[in-house]
DNA sequence: GAGTGGTCTAGACCACCGG
DNA sequence: CGGTGGTCTAGACCACTCG
């Protein structure tokens, strides 16, 4: 503070206008941070803070030992939350649950999706967990993390952490294969006595875990990642699947329907 | 890169395990940045680096010159996103539109919720505004802003940016009003030709803005904001309202229902 | 006035990358 | 090899808050 903007903020604004102005084009390689020192007269460590916060705008990116370069905007792949991951028997909700939606949609934009195999762990239920799905009695009660990364034209795109009481994959083992569930997660389910009949879904931003950092491929200070969670809930009103998906912020949009929206509107061309 | 880790990430693993293992409390305040860097034998600013490297995980927060301090968590407020905003009159969809909804959702749940007077400006939109709303013709077409600040029991809780075409604000002029509008705007828009009668929503994450820093108070280096764009379809199948409202993370829960979801799911106390 | 964090300097060493 | 960014040092001054 000690004029009223400090010099690293002025210096990342400068910038930002060069980038905005056209002057900048994406993939154009910024100054380097010594370059930046000498232009503006400030120590080495002032340019790298300015650096720093032009990464955090998600404007920039810095290739360690390599340089700085303005971001190449790319278009986002939009992800539709609804008429979908429901039972696929109820009257007008396609959709087969889990993998099956990502797959759909990502070919109607044309793009290809792939998801690696699902890995399986068993853990104790977070807080969070455990009052998505209703847990009872342990203070930490084991749960099943089904976890699959998954990929838009071979780009990592999202990570999704499906969990269940182990109670429950213990009726239904294929939960505990690390296979992908042939007929789908949503179909299995109900031959185990689970009817998907509804979900709560519910969202919040945070900094990326250190796994997601190196999927995603994020530098240490980076944006936050979007996180999606929905709970799905079977015919006698009961929590049975909490479905976490970790998204990149700025490549995804994600959206929902409600109402009579017009089919142009549905369009990714939007 | 000195050694695998580095040692400001050290010791913010440190404290963040402090803080965990709950030997420290919340509101407790952490050593100083002084205090660290002698405890670790690290020169100050590596000290600081790691205080930086807390307060954007969230668990810790700032007060410049006076120390920092454990996050207290609070119960966040939830939204609840559908079955408000639509159209009154249509079957099975109770709510009034812009404001009404999240006073009613506050009620809810037992909280007081004010916001400040709309604040109205007119300017160019941008490029996703203009797509949200399908504006043709020139290239920066005017676009009006009505503002409003929401509270939940005094604290700044959102800032909510409804979007008109200069257009339907010349023949609807109560939306250039800097004034509630009484009847909502759901309701006021109807009588001028435009039955809202769908909608779609978008989410993103991004860092936030001067404005937004103000007015949630958050510090230089923090997490990212949510931001919820809503774009409302008349009958026609055109939009006309682009609501975007920009949240800070941690302290709400965003969610939506779709299908059978039991009213005991719907309580906020899950 | 003492303590605190925000900003900044002018260097340093290292690891990684490209040619 | 030279260039780059990542980390780190050992200081400095300032503005703000508190008692």
């Amino acid at each position: 503070m000690s004029p009223a903007t400090p010099r690293y903020i002025e210096i990342a604004r400068a910038l930002q206008k060069r980038i905005e102005s056209g002057e900048l084009l994406p993939g154009d390689q910024l100054p380097t941070e010594h370059e930046l020192a000498g232009e503006w007269n400030v120590s080495p460590n002032t340019a790298k803070q300015a650096m720093k916060e032009l990464r955090r705008s998600g404007r920039v990116e810095t290739l360690p030992h390599r340089g700085s370069f303005v971001s190449k905007e790319s278009t986002p792949f939009v992800i539709t939350l609804n008429d979908v991951d429901l039972d696929e028997d109820l009257p007008g909700r396609p959709g087969g649950g889990e993998g099956r939606a990502f797959v759909d949609e990502a070919e109607r934009q044309g793009l290809r999706a792939t998801s690696s195999l699902p890995r399986v762990s068993i853990a104790q239920a977070t807080d969070a967990q455990k009052s998505a799905l209703r847990l009872r009695g342990e203070p930490r009660p084991q749960i099943v993390r089904r976890t699959q990364q998954r990929f838009i034209d071979g780009k990592p795109n999202s990570l999704q952490h499906s969990y269940f009481a182990l109670e429950l994959a213990l009726t239904a083992q294929a939960l505990l294969a690390e296979n992908e569930i042939a007929e789908g997660s949503v179909a299995y389910l109900r031959k185990h006595g689970h009817v998907q009949v509804g979900y709560e879904d519910g969202f919040d931003a945070r900094p990326p875990t250190a796994e997601e950092m190196e999927f995603f491929g994020l530098p240490r200070d980076s944006l936050a990642v979007i996180e999606h969670s929905r709970t799905a809930f079977d015919q006698n009103g009961e929590p049975f699947r909490l479905t976490v998906t970790v998204y990149k912020p700025g490549a995804n949009r994600i959206r929902f329907f409600a109402g009579d929206v017009p089919d142009g509107a549905r369009n990714p061309a939007s």
